[in-house]
DNA sequence: TTCAAAGTTAACGTTGACGTTAGCTTTCTA
DNA sequence: TAGAAAGCTAACGTCAACGTTAACTTTGAA
């Protein structure tokens, strides 16, 4: 049961913050496609794509990636969440076929996502002194605006 | 009492992470200048010029503001800087002539500080966000890896 | 004192991440 | 069923943040 894509190239844009070329050069770089065309040739994007697109803002707005960076992420995630979809298409038994490929992409989504972590926790703690060191940058400025005064 | 300027380009540049060429570059923008140089012109860096170069890296690769918004951030904290060494050289009562001055200067460097926090705020929170998502994730392949070995 | 390493200015080059424009086609809504 | 709005491809343009090269000078250790 293939996922129905509803949404126009403009919608998906507008909903990810972005402009219709952003989208078309994500594709060009094989960060993420429509997954269905109109008739007369127009990128129909699906639930999924639109998700996908989110999250490529999301590595690179939030976390600072970039799109090489981005790309060996959402690849691997890509390529799971196929797997998966061969796997409700064919029954669970046929798929037993490909047994050894789908732990090859699971092992290699977890070491992914476990260096993302890192990163991100690494990320976090430095974010959160820079923001105690703020903060006690925010006091000492008050002090002194109520030296100031006197 | 001028703070010695001893530190060359090659130093500094290598204690930021960054290249010579970055520096000048960052001088020409009017993020930080040297604040001495040897006879021979060469550029000569204090420990407060280093810490402002190290305070840019931090603004930039950490939090991902561009180089023109940092320039906002670190123009108004050197402005205050300079304020101060000015009290430190001029004695506290002649200072006296421009308490109008330090005011606005500690109400600027106030108020940017507590937009910079609040940036700082909401992204650790979209940070949080994001790695919990990740953990989940990790647990789900983790499952996922188990039933495949089955 | 020498001389390799480091620094200087000035200018042009590069790269990533899109923006913009042109010319043409499709979609949708009134 | 018109026709404005949205999309399509292809190609060139832009801008920030440096990299690189050239031609020359200064520094500092041996």
């Amino acid at each position: 049961m293939a996922e129905e894509a509803r949404y126009r190239i403009g919608e998906v844009a507008a909903a990810a913050g972005v402009s219709t070329r952003t989208l078309r050069y994500y594709e060009e770089l094989g960060l993420v496609s429509p997954s269905g065309y109109s008739p007369g040739g127009a990128r129909r994007y699906s639930d999924t794509d639109r998700a996908r697109v989110l999250r490529i803002r999301e590595l690179q707005e939030l976390v600072g990636f970039n799109l090489d960076e981005i790309k060996t992420i959402v690849a691997a995630e890509n390529r799971l969440d196929e797997l998966r979809t061969e796997f409700a298409v064919i029954s669970n038994v046929e798929a037993g076929r490909s047994p050894q490929r789908e732990q090859e992409l699971v092992a290699e989504a977890i070491e992914i996502n476990d260096r993302l972590r890192e990163e991100m926790k690494a990320k976090l703690s430095r974010l959160e002194t820079f923001l105690a060191d703020l903060d006690a940058r925010a006091a000492l400025y008050r002090r002194r605006a109520k030296q100031a005064k006197r």
